[in-house]
DNA sequence: ATATTCTGTTACAACAAGGTTACAAACAGC
DNA sequence: GCTGTTTGTAACCTTGTTGTAACAGAATAT
């Protein structure tokens, strides 16, 4: 479960952001002022993915806030505020903030704007992630990994992998591997496959006997 | 240069983009239309790295487009449109896009949001210290260290394992090198690539072997 | 202006990947 | 079981990719 931080001195804002959030399973802690900030920031802020920051504060305002916590993190900010004048939108980007929310707001925009800033800062828009049992892909960074761990892969076998991923449980047949792998003007031996399977399962080691082979029809990838 | 492509029928706001953002440093290619929108996305997007979008456009909507756009790409969205209902904001969120802008806005507000959203697409936010294993590099002050001593290094191989740094573990093509490093209107032979990468790792010594080759595929910084 | 460094090209050697083949092992049908 | 077919495996050769050094032109410093 996400767990996100507010940091909002209104009591009535923090009730309903916690439970419209909590209700589509986000977990949201509040403090309600500057200086438990400023601890919260000193102890464990990795706990959390996200934050949310009032700037007119009791005690310390949200700008000296943001700037200590990107002295030492990285972690996605956005202000809420009431203040909505260019010259403090500006200054909250300059002190790398990474949205400015002027209040008042609708409660589905900032769920939906913290929703694309995670899988912004996650680096996942697209999910590059394949895996099945043991064996996992990344197509994006193009790692594969066997029982955790990484297995350098060369491309064809790279890519037969990626296609079994893809399409975990079907039999395979070679024919569709060779037309999907290699290519529709590929006219070689279908003992090519059989030769890189063969490869493709020494280099995943004990997870190679994930790859079944289906006499008279080819192959499959399963969980084991 | 950073270089962003506008898509957005309304000639005014094209321009005053464009001059605003070029006095920062930043290119910005305008389509007008829909059609034109999808024919750049079929071809090379990757030169961009940002996208603007207005919704109603002539022949295909930013909906549509941004749906084109997901399909290929993690680059970041931002629709500038001047429906600001909440069921539109929503429908741009679902799509994928990582801010949605309403009409008017503010030409200062919109780079900085560009820039936030850059910062963070990248990964960077805290950006003067890379390192990787026995590798390390000030951005700041443009020294490396390999091993702990520092290293000189002439700007194209800086360059290139200042890239590789911001992108640990990942397998590089040469022409992505090529584009982030050389500039996306550079057509020299792509083996250049592979005298500098022989040069970074001369010079970084013992670390040298930090950079791997996967033949066929391109480079990766691994952390040994 | 001159020297020095940096950059990109080229040629060739070294190497890894891909594909074929041959043979052994496993399998299916009888 | 036996027999023919399919698959596993390893050796081998070809091909294309990469490492490397030498060189020339461009950029930079002196």
């Amino acid at each position: 479960m996400k767990k996100i931080l507010i940091v909002e001195d209104d009591a009535e804002i923090c009730e309903i952001i916690k439970e419209y959030f909590g209700n589509k399973g986000t977990e949201v802690v509040d403090v309600r002022n500057g200086s438990d900030a400023l601890n919260m920031i000193r102890g464990n802020i990795e706990e959390y993915e996200l934050v949310l920051l009032d700037i007119m504060l009791p005690e310390t305002d949200g700008f000296t806030i943001c700037r200590h916590l990107r002295n030492k993190s990285n972690i996605p900010i956005i202000f809420i505020t009431a203040r909505g004048r260019e010259e403090d939108i500006l200054s909250g980007y300059d002190l790398g903030c990474d949205d400015y929310i002027v209040k008042p707001f609708l409660l589905s925009v900032l769920y939906s704007k913290c929703e694309a800033l995670l899988r912004r800062a996650e680096g996942l828009i697209n999910d590059n992630k394949l895996s099945c049992g043991n064996i996992s892909l990344d197509t994006r960074t193009l790692r594969c990994f066997s029982d955790g761990i990484e297995v350098e892969l060369p491309p064809k076998e790279f890519a037969i992998l990626r296609y079994l991923l893809e399409h975990e449980n079907w039999v395979i047949s070679r024919d569709t591997l060779l037309n999907k792998v290699w290519g529709y003007d590929y006219f070689g031996s279908d003992r090519v496959v059989d030769n890189h399977i063969k490869k493709l399962r020494k280099a995943l080691g004990s997870a190679g006997i994930q790859i079944k082979t289906l006499v008279g029809r080819g192959y499959k990838l399963a969980k084991e």
